[in-house]
DNA sequence: AACCTAAATAAGAATCATTTGCGTTTGTAA
DNA sequence: TTACAAACGCAAATGATTCTTATTTAGGTT
């Protein structure tokens, strides 16, 4: 479990940098990001901290992953309907949502960046910060 | 403008295969969303519609635009935030969202449907119903 | 070790988009 | 013209998120 060590260094440095105190509601709710699966909503992170920490404030929660996106240890995901999904992988890759159970499964390509750019021409000058794929159907679970 | 008559042949032709009714409000909301720019809010019918329909109510325009998507009249842009945005435009294409003023710009790519066969086997035997490529940035006005 | 201050918090009210329940109205097909 | 499902209007309900405000606290400074 290097990996979690390794998570909180991050968090400590970017706090000293930023200015951020390091509270212990945010750690609590580092430490479950890190530990829970992908793509999880505020309140699924919130009922689970409210268990270590039962005065935890939903508000605080919102903050708090909202400001992890501003400094960036979290992303989230550009999905509508429902509630707004948080990513702890910060690699590269795009989203498969499945419409009937709603699952979320990574998919990895390595040649969109390729297509992007030939019809950049389209977008004038703009400025490109992120792209994501969104693929929407039916999960093998489901079919 | 053969084409908004086109639209309206459609909608009739729906109608009758899946045994909904031509009421007004619905012939009304149609009529806005064939002569709107695309990427609008239900907001945005609603104000519309009810300058020529002043007793329509919300809740009509929101079954009535969902229930086109059902019947694919219409479909809905995946991007979280906001309120959703329906669009008119049924061919393949992309979209660009300026993070700045929210102006949502269309993109066309050949070379998507290419890149994902190759990753295909990511998914297992999932369907894939529909893909969108979300880019995000910075437009050139706002540059 | 006490002190200061900006940052952070809890709690709950407020907001805003969307949905739902329900009693009434209305296309449409027989 | 009657019948009945579909659709409507309205208002209340929901659910995610944000905001407000008074209070607390982390962390640097005397």
């Amino acid at each position: 479990m290097t990996e979690n060590k390794d998570n909180l260094e991050k968090l400590i440095g970017l706090s000293k940098e930023k200015g951020l105190k390091l509270t212990p509601q945010r750690m609590v709710i580092f430490r479950i990001l890190s530990e829970s699966k992908q793509h999880v909503t505020v309140d699924q992170v919130y009922k689970r901290a409210r268990v270590e920490y039962p005065m935890l404030s939903p508000a605080t929660v919102y903050r708090n992953m909202e400001q992890m996106v501003e400094t960036g240890l979290l992303t989230h995901l550009e999905l509508s309907g429902a509630s707004m999904r948080y990513d702890t992988n910060l690699d590269e890759h795009h989203h498969f949502v499945c419409s009937k159970c709603g699952m979320v499964t990574d998919v990895y390509l390595d040649n969109i960046k390729y297509s992007l750019d030939e019809s950049r021409s389209a977008l004038g000058k703009a400025q490109i910060n992120s792209l994501d794929l969104h693929l929407q159907g039916t999960c093998g679970e489901c079919l």
